[in-house]
DNA sequence: CTTGACTCTATAGCGGCTACGGGGTTTTCA
DNA sequence: TGAAAACCCCGTAGCCGCTATAGAGTCAAG
């Protein structure tokens, strides 16, 4: 099949699997005699597999760790089962920020009930002045932020 | 004060503030005669702001709004509720993706209890098939994926 | 035979920094 | 006093995982 079919089939934009190929996930293919990219069963297969790891938040380092170990079956998988321990444990710390930040912001939400000048808002008062509570230091493992826009 | 000292008042890297007054949060400060920045009290306060916010993972852009509000005090704060609410939402929808994933994951992990060949790995075997159950969009207003590696 | 849908490559942009390189200045300490 | 360390400047490139553009070639339908 050719890139939009598999694009289809593996439901990924067309940029994003040359995106793979460029990073390594995806092999390089075999061309058509006009330099179109064919893909069969396998490659597709190996897609999904990414796309379901991706849907899972895994980096593209961790995925490539577990496309080796695909690749190589009669190694141990060990590194299998920690990298996914580590994993867990990244989502775990970061709902936990999560929890506490929708806390502070929901205290601070209450602080201004309804509309008035800026300068009696409560909320814009708060974030002038100090509060504790620990704060999100964005070195928790790998679990990031609070924005991607898309939609 | 310089901007190192600055820095350190506000416990903020010294490329971070050039960083923000290339972005338009902090205005452009007078100079010394070497061309050094120079900062006063206002500044600080301004970057203190900033900082909290930031520690409530607000973009930047979305801080840019509430700078303007705090700008003009006169104005009516209606729309820094309404973003509060905006980011609490997104906050909220977030947590409750990172615990499906969660569940998720553990429940993967399950799959291979102890250390094998790969290509008996449950988890492996796991990844390669279909599993239903609320994917993560990415298109969840902004509250964004899993992966910012600082340790 | 033209239009539109597809394919290709290479490149730049997003956010929010962080790190580099290559220079100048100021402080410190022997 | 003089050298080394610590600070400051600017500009640029890199991080991640795409996404979007530009400019070109190819192919199928009407």
């Amino acid at each position: 099949m050719k890139i939009g079919e598999l694009a289809k089939a593996a439901d990924t934009p067309v940029e994003t699997i040359r995106y793979y190929e460029r990073s390594g996930l995806l092999p390089e293919t075999a061309r058509t005699e006009n330099n179109y990219r064919i893909y069969g069963e396998a490659q597709r297969d190996r897609l999904l597999f990414i796309r379901r790891c991706r849907g899972l938040d895994m980096s593209l380092d961790e995925i490539r760790l577990l496309l080796r170990f695909k690749d190589s079956p009669d190694e141990n998988c060990a590194q299998v089962n920690a990298l996914l321990d580590a994993h867990i444990g990244h989502v775990s710390v970061r709902i936990g920020e999560l929890k506490n930040l929708e806390r502070q912001l929901k205290a601070l939400r209450k602080t201004c009930r309804e509309a008035r000048e800026s300068s009696q808002c409560g909320i814009l008062n708060g974030l002038s002045t100090c509060q504790e509570s620990a704060p999100h230091t964005g070195k928790t493992g790998h679990v990031h932020g609070t924005h991607t826009m898309k939609s």
